[in-house]
Parts: structure tokens; sequence; C-alpha cells
DNA sequence: GATGAATGAGAGTTCATTCAT
DNA sequence: CATGAATGAACTCTCATTCAT
């Protein structure tokens, strides 16, 4: 009896932060209106005050949820017994798939931040995600598979910035994720030890390309007038 | 006196706009008033209203005109007879500068795209900006300075996300700009051919195609100013 | 049994009737919470509206007893075989401390009346507690100790008004209640028969009337007890 | 053309202010509402956050206003030339008037204060028409004219409490003020020296008063069973 | 009888937009 | 063209009251 009053009161706070975490992903911070959210979690406008201070409070926890819960899927995603390279693949797999589905809150959350007196302020679950990536790089250092001459956190800045950008890029396309374009982004960086691997040199570029460029150049020309 | 009565249009209409940037970029979208972009363009609330058709008018032009702006810089940041490799960094050094310097506007504009229905929008004028780097990025390709097994768009992306994150890490540590920060983003990309086979080496692209580069990008400037 | 049931039940309503007293005297009548009174009294929410129909029943109720009480207090502050003038020391005396020490709830009670739309009404037993001063003024007058010429009504008014006042005073500079305030209130009064006509001087009042006096408002004590 | 504009600016703050000085005086501070003051000054609720930043402050301004008025009547109530205690019953004359004109608005402010976190706080205006008072105590002593073994604000306060204590009596009793009232307040008065001014000697009290008090302790009896 | 989660009407306040001057 | 006072819809949040358990 008391369990089932319990679980109806977290099946309904559930209810009032998936309601949330939707209206946030559609209307942004301040589009979100704390009617809506009411309104699709079923529940009277009041009752979403009975669990959340205010509307920054909840989507705050909205944010939090999300990012953690990011977290610990990549965490999970990522195999122990191979290679700092290949858990950046799988990271980056993982990374991409989440942010085509959720794009709108990460956009909103990772960057514009929940407060306008506090621009560049990132929230703290935020930096628990940007560390796995931080893990990764320091394990390829350690076992001297990545080269040590770029800081971490600029190894970790182009290679997260190149994903986030990548998902956006995918998103407008409304693209779905195929495999290449991971290889690709993986394939893009020199964040490894200059070994002798030559065998994995890529094949050269076809030089026909240039009419491509000639052509490219005179349609934004042609847009512009 | 015509004349005149055309400029002062002008001047107000620019006194607006440069309120307008000032606003958004400290308030954000949502968080700009309308009474203070006036008060700072020493007009009228209703002013505002008779060249802009309203908020979100003014605001698409204020990040227009950015973008516009960030474009003709860019442009102008790169050398004409240089290898790509050295135009992206170049374009590197130029980007990372201005987005630290802007980077609020940024953040509101080339993302949230400033409207909520439309989440995923690009504007033209950021387009029109990337292009920039697209076409750097083509000339690497058709002088055989950079591979091209990987598409122009992935390659771009992931270079631009890269230093689009990177500035918005400078920029929270409030740490201003140092050469190196553009070196290790350049050094963290596998654009390049592989030297190893120095055999299929090209020859550098025909001079016919650098100054084609080159004019089209005069005449983009051109129409752009 | 139906003993200890009907005890619990007293109790409670007790509890709620305190903790009402005390919300009301801290927040006012608008600004006493519901919540509050139950949490102070130990009870849920909805156990006050078993008690009381509404808010505005339970404090009506507060400001029922709060007076009742401050009666019983006058009475009981009186001593009975001595002059109309030392009552009213003793009841000046009493009703500055007691206003003193519950200073918010007179203001709000006795003044505001509870009511918005009724502003001038006067609860039954604030009218009953001031019919003390008037049983004292009368008697004076019947002992022929007070002149006549006025009012009952005027005179207590006069003298009942300079308490009130005294009191919210006292308060004010959060002074504690000496003996010389009630002593210059006294005194500043033109109560008494001037006694320079001695002649006219009446003898006391019959033990008869006295007694008679005394009976009554023992009465009225049981009643109200 | 400019002072027409003006005109109108502050007619419609003296609307807005006529308005809110009705409402406060009809609801109290917390029944007040702000739509129902914008709709009696004729204007839009938001026209009347232009003229006053919040309700406080409206409030605030309407009390001001009102004791400031008040101030200035009563010292223009008062003849110059005369004795004190005749300034005294022109100014309880005065007094007496205007509480019964706008009672409630009294009851609200000098008493129940605007702030329920400073209950006992006394707003300056009221102070200073409380001055007004001891002026003219002061300047009874000063003329010998008036006892001086009493602290001024003591005297204040007696007479001051009676006055207010009296127009409640009187609106209560929904009974306009006659002469009679304000000649036997000030009469219950010992603020003068003890001079032997013994002409003025009130008749004394027919003894046969006493079945009147029996009468009444039997009314209260009959009304309490 | 007792509970306390849920309700929802209604409050104060903001601000993009309009329009008489 | 320029003004800025006026507007009022829309927002977040509160709290007396209810009712299923």
């Amino acid at each position: 009896m008391a369990d089932t009053q319990r679980q109806r009161l977290e099946a309904r706070e559930e209810a009032i932060l998936v309601a949330a975490t939707a209206v946030l992903g559609e209307s942004g911070v301040d589009g979100a209106r704390m009617a809506e959210i009411a309104r699709r979690a079923d529940v009277a406008e009041g009752t979403v005050y009975l669990y959340y201070k205010n509307k920054h409070d909840l989507l705050e926890a909205v944010v939090d949820r999300f990012w953690r819960e990011l977290t610990l899927g990549a965490i999970a995603a990522i195999s122990d017994n191979t290679t700092a390279t290949e858990q950046l693949r799988e990271l980056a797999h993982y990374h991409l798939q989440s942010l085509i589905t959720d794009f709108k809150l990460v956009e909103i959350t990772s960057r514009a931040g929940m407060r306008h007196d506090e621009p560049g302020r990132q929230l703290p679950q935020v930096r628990e995600y940007v560390r796995v990536f931080d893990a990764i790089m320091q394990r390829g250092i350690n076992q001297q598979e990545f080269q040590a001459n770029t800081p971490i956190w600029q190894m970790r800045d182009v290679f997260y910035g190149s994903l986030e950008y990548s998902a956006r890029t995918l998103v407008l396309r409304a693209q779905g994720l195929d495999k290449s374009v991971v290889e690709n982004v993986i394939g893009l960086f020199n964040l490894h030890r200059v070994d002798a691997d030559s065998d994995k040199q890529p094949p050269s570029a076809s030089i026909a390309d240039h009419d491509t460029i000639i052509e490219a150049l005179a349609r934004i020309e042609s847009k512009l007038s």
C-alpha cells in the first residue's frame, strides 16, 4: 500500500520529467511553458511545483538527468579490453547516435546554458560526460598509443567539437548515422604516435576534382546575385 | 539634402543594429529587450519598428550582419599565394580570435538558429561562412595537398567543429588565444596526404586554378559588401 | 474510552487553535498559511478542515478565544472591594500588559475585523471585553466617584482608546510596561467628581449595589468559561 | 502642447492614485487587486506599472499622500492666536471629522502597517501628523496652560488614542460627529494646570443611575445564556 | 477520523507591439 | 518620420480547499 503510494509518486515525478524533457527539447528554455509541461504530464499546473521548486529547478533536473544518463550510456558503450583508438571509435559512434536523437537538448544545455547571467558556465553533469573522453585520451597516452605532445584538453576539445558539429550537420541533413562518418572522423585525427604503420596509408586524391571547386564557386556566385 | 536625409536614416539603422548586437550578445535572444535596444541606439521604442518589422526580424538582421562580416573578415585574413594548409592556419586563427570576442553571439545564432520551431535550420549567412572553409579544403585537395578520401563536408565539419568547441573552452577558461592552440588544432588533423608515397606526389595546383579560386573569392567578397 | 476519544479530539482542536493563534499573530490574516498552521499543530492540512469549515472560520475562532480569555483575565484582575478608580487602575495595568504581549493579534482583530466587506463590524467577544470597562465606569458613577455628565460610552472610548494607543507606542519603542505609564494615563483623566463641592459628595455606593455587581460579574465569568 | 501632454500624465497618475485609494480603503492591502485599481482608473493593467514600480509602491504612495494631506489639513484647521486648549479642540474636531470619512484607510495604514515583516513600524507621514499634536501639547506646556508632570508623548498618546477610538465608535454606530463628542473628549482630560478655575465644575451625577448598571448586567447575562 | 497529494483559479508582473500626437 | 505612453495577453507561481486512500 505504502509501496503503491511511493510508486505513484515516482511515476508522477518521472512523467513530469519526461514531459519537461520533451518540451524543453522542442521549445528551448524560455520557450518552455510550465502549463504545457503540466498538460503533457497529465497533471495540474500546481502539481509540478510539488516536485520542483520552480521552472529553473525543473529544467535543471531535466538537463542533469539527460547528461547523467548520457554518461552512463557512454561508459557502457566502451569495451574494456581494447585499444584507446577502438574505444574512441565506440564512443564516437555512441555520441553521434545520441546527439542525433536528442540534438536539440544538447544544443540547449551544453551550450547556451540554463542561465543568462553565467553564459559560459558548464553544468557539472556535462563536465562528467566530457571526462569520459578525457579518460580515453589519457589511457591512449599512457599506453603510448597516442602522442603526448598536445595537452589532453586540447585533444579532447578537438575530438569532441568535431563530433558535436558533425552531429549537427547530420541532423541538418536529416541524415542517419552511417558507419563511414565515424570512420572518417576518427581517421582525420593525428592522435596517434607516428609509428611506422605505413600500411594504413590512404589512397591519394583524384586530381580531377579541380572542376568541382570551380563549379561550386560558380554556384555560390549565382546564388549571391 | 536628400543625401543627408538618407545618411541619417542609414546611421539610425546602423545604430539600432549595433545596439541590438550588443544586447543580443549580453542577454541572449529571449533576454534581449526591445526597450533596451532602443535606449542604447538612442532612439524611441517605436522607432525600431520603423526599421524592422518585429523583434525576430531585428535579431535576424543582427545575426545576418554578424556572419556576413565574419565571412568578409575570413576572406581578408587568408593570404593569396600560399598552401591550403597555411590558409587553414590563418583561417583557424581568425576564427578562434573572432569567436573568443563574440562568443555569445555565435552560440546563440549558429546553433539555436533563433527559432524554436525550426531547430536545425541554418542561416544562409552561416552557410556562406562555412563555405570559406570548404573552399580551402577543396583547394587543398585539388592541389593534392590534402587527402581526398573523405568527403569535403566531413573534413570541414571536423575542422570547424574543433575550432568552435576549442573557442568555447578558451572562453570558459577566460583564456586568451595563444598561437600554440592554433598549431595544436592544425597539428591534430590528418588532412594531408601521407608523404611517404612521394612518388605519387602531384605537382602543386596549376596557377590557373589558383587564380580562378582567388578571383571567385574576390567576387564573393565584392557581392557581400 | 469514549472519553479518551473525546479528549483526543478536544486536544487536537486546541492544538490547531494554538497554532493558528501563533501564526495569525506572526503573519497577519492574509499572511497566515493554512499549511503552516497545520504543521505547527502537528496535524495534516486536511485535518484542519475537519474542525473548521475554512480559513475564515478558523481565524474567527482564534480571535473569539483570544478576546474571551482576555475578558476572563480582566475580570480576574479586578479586586472586589475597592473603588472604581482603583479597579480602573488594575484594569489599565492588565490591559496594557496583555496588549504589549499580544499586540499583533489585537491590531488585527479588534480593528480590521477580519473582513474586508464589513469594515466596521465589531466582534461580539470584543464588545464583551469592552463591557468590563463600561461596568466599572457605571459603578464609578453610581458610587458618585465619577462624574456623570459624559455618556458612559464616551468615557469608555476615551479611556480604552488611550490605553490601546499607549500600548502601541510602548510596543513601538520596544519598551516594557512600567507603572508610571498606568499612573499617568489614569492621572490624565477627569473622570472624577471635583472634590471641591464636597458637600454634594455622595455616600459610597451601597453595599447591596456593590455585591450585585460582583455577583453579576461572577456570573458572566462562569458563563464565559 | 507639451503642457497638455504633461497634464494628461498627471491626470492619469492622479486617477490611478484615486482609484488605488478607494480600493485600498474598501479591500485592504492584501485584498486590493491591481486589476481592480486599473479598471477604476480606466487604464490598462500594465499602465499602472508605468507610474508605480509595483503594488507595494503604489499603496505606499496612497498612504503617503493621505497622511500628508491630513497633516496639511490639520495645520490649516488650527487657529493661530488662541490657547492650546482651543487648538486642541479644533484639532480634535478636524481629526474626528477626517477619521469618520476615511476610517478604513486610517485603520489599515496607521495600524496594521503595510508590511508583515515590520509589524510595528510607523510610516514617516504618520509620524509627521502626530507631531502636530505634540506641537500643541508643547505649546500648552510652554505657556503654562498644561501641566508638565507627564511626558509629552504620553499626553499625546492618551489624547490621540482617545480620538482614534472615538472615531471608531462613531463609525461603528454610523453616527455623524456632533460637537458634544469633541467637548466631552476634551473635557475628560486633565491636561490643565490645577488652577483655581473651580467655576468649570460639572454637575454631579444623579444617584439614580444604579438601576442602569443592574439592567445592563442583566442584559449581558441574558445574551450570554 | 486522518491524511497529504492534487487541484486550479487567480494573483502580480512583463514586454512586444501599436498609434495618437 | 519619430515618439513614448498605453496596451493586454501571457507568463510563473501560490495556496485554500478537496477527496481518494
